[in-house]
DNA sequence: GCCTGATGATTGAACAATCAGTCAAGTCCG
DNA sequence: CGGACTTGACTGATTGTTCAATCATCAGGC
């Protein structure tokens, strides 16, 4: 009904969306693309040269997407613990409901680092990503510290510290390691950012 | 000289090891390997029927390798502090000199962490060595329990924590992150881990 | 209202490159 | 001589990309 004019450069990018959230980067054809939006090979190519462009565009396309839910889940919250907390529940892969299900996000991280290795135009792209997230963190941290919720302390350090952890542990997760359940990362990346960060971890609600 | 008779598995398993941590394990092509062990495409599948053998054998020797090298240098060590200390410079890519450079070994994890998305057996090997990575880390930290040199602690949930913060720090660190410099990396891991295990980052030398 | 031609969108078959794995034939060594 | 080892050309499958042909849309002339 709404598709008055198919814009079909928007719906090629949102079936490279799904097919590469579904079958990963390195398994992504484009004929694959192709079929999902129900359109020839030949235009997937026509509107975006090379594979690597049109893998790119998705994959900055679905980063977006993840922020923009961040950034709305936080700005709900008052207090700095609790925007913090979210944020850490938001990165645990397989935490939540499918909804909104971290997994198939943190699949492809890792995927992205593996092509980074090799892929300088890939490598910038992750490095402004990476940047971005922890500059959100320290955002949160900075909020805390000045409503005199957290202490005083280097925000950058701190929140370069939860997210590698964030990173490292989430691998684990993700590859579903026996030990590393999703329940235990949460634990871990709650009780490290307390300290580290230096507030309660459970607050006298006084 | 030494090459009596040469051991034709041996050397193409080596070449495999050279090959994958100069290309990466993605572009590692037999006829890649049999070049650079000066040998025909065709005996390379002569000997491990197929590739994915070729490059899971080539894998556990690198492991092992490193393995090997973090406990005999550990072992000359007599304090834990120190003993910990050594096994984050082994494990920083890019802080120690050419010899022992780790970053072609974390490049080659994240593409192990690639191909274990959809590959069990490489998940279950991944699985099994990073266990065995925590263990030695956890190993360490009860040495120094028990010598009174640290604090009584839960040491695998403090392995956990410091194994995770170096994954995570390690994957920008390799992929030349400005921010997280290899120095960087290795005073933050020693900072989080002596807050953690809970030492004195600064020994007091009585 | 209808034809017309131009422009861009779209197709799908064909092309070309890449590689893992096969195989028939040779070589070496005991 | 025989069996293990070794070769390298070949096959077959996959897949990114090209391209000639077709189709849709629409402005403008009649």
């Amino acid at each position: 009904m709404a598709k008055a004019r198919p814009d079909r450069r928007t719906e090629i990018l949102e079936a490279a969306a799904r097919v590469i959230t579904e079958r990963g980067l390195a398994e992504t054809r484009i004929a694959d693309v192709a079929a999902d939006a129900g359109v020839s090979p030949g235009l997937v190519i026509y509107y975006f040269e090379t594979k690597d462009r049109l893998l790119a565009e998705a994959l900055a396309q679905l980063n977006d997407r993840f922020y923009l839910q961040v950034s709305r889940d936080i700005r709900g919250l008052t207090s700095a613990r609790e925007q913090l907390e979210r944020l850490i529940d938001l990165s645990v892969p397989g935490l939540l409901g499918e909804e909104e299900d971290r997994r198939e996000e943190w699949s492809l991280w890792v995927e992205v680092w593996g092509r980074a290795l090799r892929d300088p135009a890939m490598a910038s792209e992750r490095e402004v990503l990476d940047r971005r997230w922890r500059d959100a963190i320290a955002a949160v941290i900075r909020t805390g510290q000045a409503s005199g919720e957290f202490p005083a302390g280097d925000a950058d350090e701190q929140a370069l510290r939860l997210a590698g952890l964030m990173d490292g542990l989430a691998i684990q997760v993700v590859l579903n390691d026996a030990i590393v359940t999703p329940e235990r990362m949460k634990r871990t990346c709650m009780e490290v950012s307390a300290r580290e960060i230096g507030f309660e971890l459970f607050p006298a609600k006084a």
